[in-house]
DNA sequence: GTAGGGTTAG
């Protein structure tokens, strides 16, 4: 009775108490125990019971051989399986199944089809396991297989739970033209009107990402639905980039009163907010869990998803503390904290949070080292990245393409062109994104024919067609190599390959003309573009007009593209100011500047203060760049640019330093010395502004100030060597 | 006594 009552522990307190027990009492304190989630305390029962005067029945047996699957212990199962083996139990249906779904759930297909196959007796359960089981890991062909094996020889009907498993292998296989037929199926036989079979079709879509049907079927052929229904289509939303979609309908489901939310409602509208960067929106769904009494630590998968989302959303210090609130991080929560760092600017905790990772015992996979080589490469640290390497040699994750790419990643951004080439040749299963990384980094690294000669190996090896990502390096490498006609060249690859209509490779093509100085060409295809353009065409076009000393034309693309709905941002003032800078248009300049702060509200960055820099430089009126950046229109803001921000006083001196204009120079030189004393590279700027303006004596006296600052550090050192 | 729809990282 108290077993029923889920008061487990009172039941427990009757079953000490009892000193006459039989297979009753123990079984349904197993009972009891399993299905309260008490799996340990069956297992522990079903000892007591092998050890007492009652040999175990069927129905024991059973119960003990669910607790060990739900709890993944293998050993204790393969026992049990032993057990049942010797006492002839191998044709109890029951029995067998219940073999069947435990090696399923401690992950070993294997066994599972091998008690499957042995077995002389299988009834519809039998097989709707194993077609599950194969489901589960997206192995539909294993699956469908099954099936038709399961209608052919034994002549059996399929059931609902038949089907459920079905829909489940084309979602995890995102076998859409497998589900589709599934789907029909069921609308034909009038399945549909099952909730549980109508909402497994909505999760086939959503999982194939064709949102679309998903949400098709969710409103047409749903009669009913249940949370999980809504939660199924909301997954869809949010796993397929449909962030704007996901919140609406969580804000629906919010405002619904018969819904109750659960953890797989907020688990799944969080990565939403997360991925549209709307700390706001991840605060609001925080207080939600809050007020409904979810415990963050409580649901591991709601934890992590809150860790990431902060992470995303540049609030480290929260995505911290509720990775501290969760008692046991799965390696996916490690894994999210050490992208949060890294994103955030603080890969330096990389290493650390993973070797505390293993000090908890969480086995790390092949996704904490793709993390952990990232934080290496965002730091340029070979000596830890090499080490890694060698953790993975040993762990076994070098088998992962995955990891293989992040590694080569890694040792093209700390420099090492050599190691990255040589892990690139040695890697038998490359994909396209081992091509890409390779590419780019020779792109970013300035070696455009290597990556060009790349690309003609990729090409030639003929087993990775070559993507966007693959034309956008190409685009680049082409760019900048000599002889002027590389846009024409990679236009030429761009068309072969068919990637000449997406909108990020047009642009670049635009971009490729314009520094090639075939202005012409870029416009022309800049036209062709029409309704492929989006707000970076325009920017990419002004900035082209602007190296190419065409400042005149940029002032009516700047008032076509408001004509045509793209409001500017702040790289469309880069590229306006440089542009203004190149062609020497000071007035046009400070308008634009103007209108940024004040009609656009944009506060302008480091890249914008030293446009008007160098505009004014050009003319030698640096004075006036220094009044306009001083008096200027950021005031009342958190960040004033001219105190804080020693790059620009460092690219005004520089300035200076050109034009020989001492006072501004010298007071650029003073406030660095103030603001960065230790970084010697303003010494240097002062000296050079002075030499160039023959006043020797000062330029002496700064640079002993810094060859007594190096003296001093080399003492420093010396003394803490002895 | 056995199977049975939804969640997180790249």
């Amino acid at each position: 009775m108290y077993s029923k009552l889920s008061r487990i522990q009172d039941a427990f307190r009757v079953f000490e108490e009892i000193p006459i027990r039989d297979y009753t009492t123990y079984n349904s304190l197993m009972c009891g125990f399993g299905s309260n989630g008490f799996y340990e305390e069956a297992v522990v029962i079903f000892d007591q019971m092998l050890e007492s005067d009652f040999f175990p029945n069927v129905a024991s047996i059973s119960y003990a051989i669910r607790a060990c699957g739900e709890l993944g212990s293998l050993d204790r199962g393969s026992l049990i399986h032993d057990c049942v083996i010797k006492n002839g139990l191998y044709s109890d249906v029951p029995i067998v199944n219940s073999l069947i779904s435990m090696y399923i759930k401690v992950g070993r297909l294997d066994l599972g089809r091998q008690v499957f196959d042995d077995t002389p007796k299988k009834d519809i359960i039998s097989w709707n396991s194993m077609i599950t089981g194969y489901a589960r890991s997206g192995y539909w062909v294993e699956a469908f297989e099954l099936y038709i094996s399961m209608r052919k020889f034994e002549n059996l009907d399929p059931s609902r739970v038949t089907f459920l498993g079905l829909a489940l292998a084309c979602g995890q296989a995102h076998n859409l033209d497998l589900g589709k037929t599934i789907h029909g199926y069921l609308i034909r036989s009038g399945l549909m009107s099952d909730v549980r079979l109508g909402t497994s079709i909505v999760d086939m879509y959503s999982k194939c990402g064709a949102v679309k049907f998903a949400r098709s079927v969710f409103e047409e052929d749903l009669p009913e639905k249940s949370l999980i229904s809504w939660n199924s289509l909301l997954a869809g939303y949010s796993q397929n980039g449909y962030n704007h979609e996901a919140v609406l309908l969580f804000q629906q489901m919010f405002v619904d009163a018969n819904l109750k939310l659960d953890a797989f409602t907020i688990a799944n509208v969080v990565p939403a907010y997360a991925n549209s960067a709307d700390l706001q929106g991840v605060r609001s769904i925080h207080s939600i869990i809050v007020k409904n009494g979810l415990e963050l630590d409580g649901d591991i998968v709601l934890g992590t998803a809150m860790v990431d989302a902060y992470g995303k959303c540049s609030d480290i210090e929260a995505a911290t503390s509720v990775f501290n609130c969760i008692q046991n991080p799965s390696a996916v929560t490690w894994n999210v904290m050490i992208s949060g760092y890294v994103l955030n600017r603080h890969a330096e905790q990389g290493i650390p949070l993973f070797l505390e990772m293993l000090n908890s015992n969480v086995f790390p996979d092949s996704i904490t080292m793709v993390m952990l080589f990232q934080s290496c490469g965002e730091l340029g640290s070979l000596k830890q990245g090499s080490m890694l390497h060698g953790y993975c040699l040993s762990k076994g994750f070098d088998s992962h393409a995955t990891v293989n790419n992040a590694m080569i990643d890694m040792y093209i951004r700390c420099g090492c062109m050599k190691s990255s080439q040589v892990l690139f040749n040695s890697m038998p299963h490359k994909n396209v994104v081992t091509w890409n990384t390779m590419l780019g980094g020779y792109v970013k690294r300035g070696h455009s024919a290597m990556a060009l000669k790349l690309f003609l190996c990729m090409q030639l090896e003929n087993m990775h067609k070559p993507d966007l990502v693959t034309m956008i390096s190409i685009i680049q490498a082409c760019t900048y190599i000599s002889g002027g006609r590389g846009g024409e060249m990679v236009h030429g690859f761009a068309l072969k390959l068919g990637l000449d209509s997406d909108t990020l490779v047009a642009n670049s093509l635009v971009d490729a003309y314009a520094k090639n100085g075939l202005i012409i060409e870029a416009r022309s295809l800049f036209d062709q573009m029409d309704r492929l353009r989006d707000q970076s065409s325009w920017n990419v076009m002004i900035a082209a007009c602007g190296v190419n000393g065409k400042g005149e034309e940029t002032s009516s693309l700047f008032l076509q593209m408001e004509e045509d709905g793209f409001e500017p941002n702040s790289i469309t003032f880069v590229s306006l100011l440089s542009s203004c800078s190149h062609s020497g248009m000071i007035n046009e300049g400070c308008h634009y500047f103007d209108l940024m702060v004040s009609k656009y509200g944009i506060q302008p960055s480091l890249e914008h203060l030293t446009c008007i820099i160098d505009m004014f430089g050009r003319a030698g009126r640096l004075q006036e760049a220094y009044q306009l950046i001083k008096n200027g229109h950021h005031e009342g803001s958190n960040c004033n640019l001219l105190s804080d921000c020693d790059a620009v006083w460092r690219f005004l001196l520089s300035a200076c330093k050109t034009n020989i204009i001492m006072e501004l120079g010298k007071l650029a030189g003073e406030q660095l010395s103030r603001s960065a004393p230790d970084k010697c590279g303003y010494h240097t700027l002062l000296s050079n502004l002075y030499a160039s303006g023959s006043k020797w004596d000062e330029a002496a006296k700064v640079r002993k100030i810094f060859e007594d600052g190096k003296l001093t550090k080399k003492r420093g050192w010396s003394l803490a060597m002895m």
